[in-house]
DNA sequence: AAGGGGCACAACCGCCGTAAA
DNA sequence: TTTTACGGCGGTTGTGCCCCT
């Protein structure tokens, strides 16, 4: 007997998120964080699901996300990160901070598929030697997977025990790459480009309203009334009061990241669940992303020679000893 | 200018692991 | 121990946009 479908359930409203919509949901998951997803549609008035609701959130609202432009660095992850683990899509987002699952998925898919096919028309092997999908036992990828869990245990025990240490002992990245969302009041240094991707998801999640406002035959009444919403502040506001379709215009929404005197603007910092646990796994004292960029950049190595030499540079949570720990 | 095809991406579907009752 | 429901994940689909003819 099957579990029936969650969102089975007469009145479920389907298909794409309205502005309106967005900003709900936003407002709730700012006063009371991300997970209890069950309770979000209740306790917003959402006639959408559960699961529609942390799908929305976390592929597309969630702060800290870079959207589109993958750069040659992020592609040359994905690929080589794709022939590690397969189409373990959460655990090669997992490397990329500020991109989720289902884009790395969507921009395998559209993208890099057609351009490995390519060269692969031109080295017939070249494919065949990084997709672990072509190999022949099973057994590799099982190695594989229990390296990525063992690996992605020691994430959450190095989160669990140096919290403190969550901005001084980032991968090297590219700063870029390490943009989660940070309160200002725990570290200003960082407020001007964690903000940034946070701010411009709302606003463009406001330019888009304004977009379908202007379309819609709304009146202005109309308009004002049902896009009525509460800020972090708890006034009520509206985007036709004043604001306007750019980042500046919407910190009055902004999570609170920018308010000192917003207790939950505490939740967003990189140093508890709120966002990190939530999809991506931390990377703070993540050693052995550093390695691997150095492996995945490394010309020659780039030459994938065998699983042996892909599993010894993946058994980074080793200790000299080759000990897991 | 029109429309057909391809592309990009948001969202849905279904399965799995797990925790709680 | 079994059942139920939730959260997470990967595969797939639907739709709007863009480009080419």
């Amino acid at each position: 007997m099957g579990r029936p479908p969650c969102c089975d359930k007469v009145g479920v409203k389907k298909g794409p998120w309205t502005p309106e919509e967005d900003i709900v949901l936003v407002t709730y998951i700012q006063n009371h964080g991300p997970g209890n997803w069950r309770g979000v549609p209740s306790n917003t008035g959402l006639l959408r699901c559960s699961k529609s609701c942390r799908l929305r959130w976390t592929n597309y609202l969630r702060p800290g996300i870079k959207r589109g432009n993958f750069s040659d660095h992020e592609e040359k992850m994905i690929i080589h990160l794709q022939a590690l683990l397969g189409n373990r899509w959460a655990a090669i987002a997992s490397y990329l901070p500020e991109r989720t699952d289902n884009d790395i998925k969507n921009y395998w898919n559209t993208h890099l598929k057609k351009k490995l096919r390519k060269v692969q028309g031109q080295d017939g092997h070249f494919l065949e030697g990084l997709s672990p999908s072509s190999q022949s036992t099973s057994k590799g990828q099982w190695e594989r997977r229990l390296q990525t869990d063992i690996h992605t245990a020691k994430q959450a025990l190095c989160e669990a025990l140096s919290l403190d240490k969550s901005t001084n002992n980032l991968p090297d990245l590219k700063p870029s790459n390490v943009n989660y969302p940070v309160c200002p009041s725990t570290d200003p240094a960082q407020s001007s480009t964690t903000y940034a991707s946070s701010t411009d998801n709302i606003a463009r999640l406001l330019q888009s309203w304004m977009k379908s406002s202007s379309k819609s035959s709304q009146t202005s009444s109309e308009i004002t009334t049902q896009n009525s919403f509460y800020n972090p502040m708890g006034n009520l506001s509206s985007p036709s009061e004043g604001t306007t379709a750019t980042a500046e215009g919407f910190d009055s929404i902004n999570f609170c990241f920018s308010s000192s005197n917003c207790d939950e603007a505490r939740n967003f910092t990189p140093g508890n669940a709120l966002f990190r646990h939530e999809r991506k796994p931390n990377l703070d004292n993540q050693v052995p992303l550093t390695f691997l960029e150095n492996w995945l950049f490394d010309d020659g190595a780039a030459q994938v020679e065998g699983d042996d030499h892909l599993m010894m540079d993946l058994s980074l949570g080793e200790d000299d000893h080759g000990t897991l720990f």
